[in-house]
DNA sequence: CATGCGAATGATAACCGCTATCGGAACGGC
DNA sequence: GCCGTTCCGATAGCGGTTATCATTCGCATG
C-alpha cells in the first residue's frame, strides 16, 4: 500500500475527529486541504485504510457507513434523534463472544454492536420542548 | 392496520422459514402462492408488519435487511462465507445494555448486535478444500 | 538520475436496495 | 349501495456506493 498525499490526509482527517464522520463528510473534510481530491477517491481510501487496520468502518444498519480512528475494541451508541455517535467501552464483549463461539459453532472473527437511543443533549432538548409546550397550554 | 390476503402471506412465509430472508427472498417465497404481488407491497409490509411487532427487520451492515419472524431477543451470527445468519439466545445483553445507559448517559431504546465469522457448514468446507489442495501438491 | 510498471487518481457512469408516487381496486362502516 | 380510507401494482426516482477507464504518480531497479 503506498502512502499518498491523499490518503495520509483522509487517515489524518478521520483521527483528527471524534465525530464518526460519514464518507461525504470526509469528503467535505479533506477538500479543505485538497480541492481537487474525487468522492472516488474517498471512498476507495477508507476502503483500503479500513483493510489496512488503520480505521474502522461503523457499519449502521439503514443510515450511510461512517469511519472511526479509533480502531480498539469498543462499543457504539447512537442518538435516534440528532444521528450523533458516541463510544462506549465494555469488557462484557469479549465474554459474549466466546460464548456465542460455543453455542453456535462457527468460528468469530468480528462483531458489530450498536445500541441506539437518545443522547443526553436530545433527551435535555426534549424535556425544554415538552415544558415550553406545558407552558402554552 | 388490515389485514389483506397479500399482508398475511407475507406474514406466514416469513414465520414459516428461519432462514432470515431478504425482501427479494420473500418476494420470490410469496409469489408462489400469489403470482401478481408486487415488489412495492412486500417491502410496504414487511415495513408494516415490523412496525406492528410481529416480525424483526434484521439491518446487516453493508448487506441487504433480512426479515426475521422470531420478535424475541436474540443475536444474529452471520457467516462471512455463505452470508447465512443463525440465532443465537443470550442474556448477558440485557446487563450490557443497563451499562451502557449508565455510562454514556443516552436513554436505550434498541440494540443491533451481530457477530461474524464462519458457520460450521463453511469450516468442513473449508478444512476439505485444503485436504485436496494439499493431496494434490 | 532515467526508466518502466504497477498502483492510485479523478471523472463519471452504473448499480442496487429501497422509497415515493399515482391511478385504481378493495374493504368496511353506515 | 355509497363513500372515505387503506391498500395494491407498476414504475420512476433516489442516495450511497462501486465499477470503469484513461491518465498520472510513486517507487524499485538499473
Amino acid at each position: 500500500m503506498r502512502m499518498t498525499s491523499q490518503r495520509s490526509i483522509i487517515l489524518d482527517e478521520i483521527r483528527k475527529t471524534h465525530a464518526h464522520p460519514t464518507a461525504d463528510e470526509v469528503y467535505v473534510l479533506v477538500r479543505r486541504r485538497l480541492p481537487r481530491v474525487s468522492l472516488a477517491t474517498v471512498y476507495r481510501n477508507l476502503d483500503v485504510l479500513t483493510r489496512a487496520g488503520l480505521i474502522r468502518t461503523v457499519e449502521l444498519g439503514g443510515c450511510p457507513r461512517r469511519y472511526d480512528g479509533r480502531v480498539d475494541d469498543h462499543i457504539h451508541v447512537r442518538c435516534l434523534e440528532c444521528g450523533r455517535v458516541d463510544d462506549v467501552a465494555d469488557a462484557l464483549l469479549a465474554r459474549a463472544r466466546s460464548r456465542v463461539e460455543k453455542v453456535s459453532g462457527y468460528s468469530i472473527s468480528g462483531h458489530h454492536l450498536e445500541f441506539a437511543g437518545v443522547c443526553p443533549d436530545c433527551q435535555r432538548r426534549a424535556r425544554g420542548r415538552r415544558r415550553r409546550k406545558n407552558a402554552e397550554s
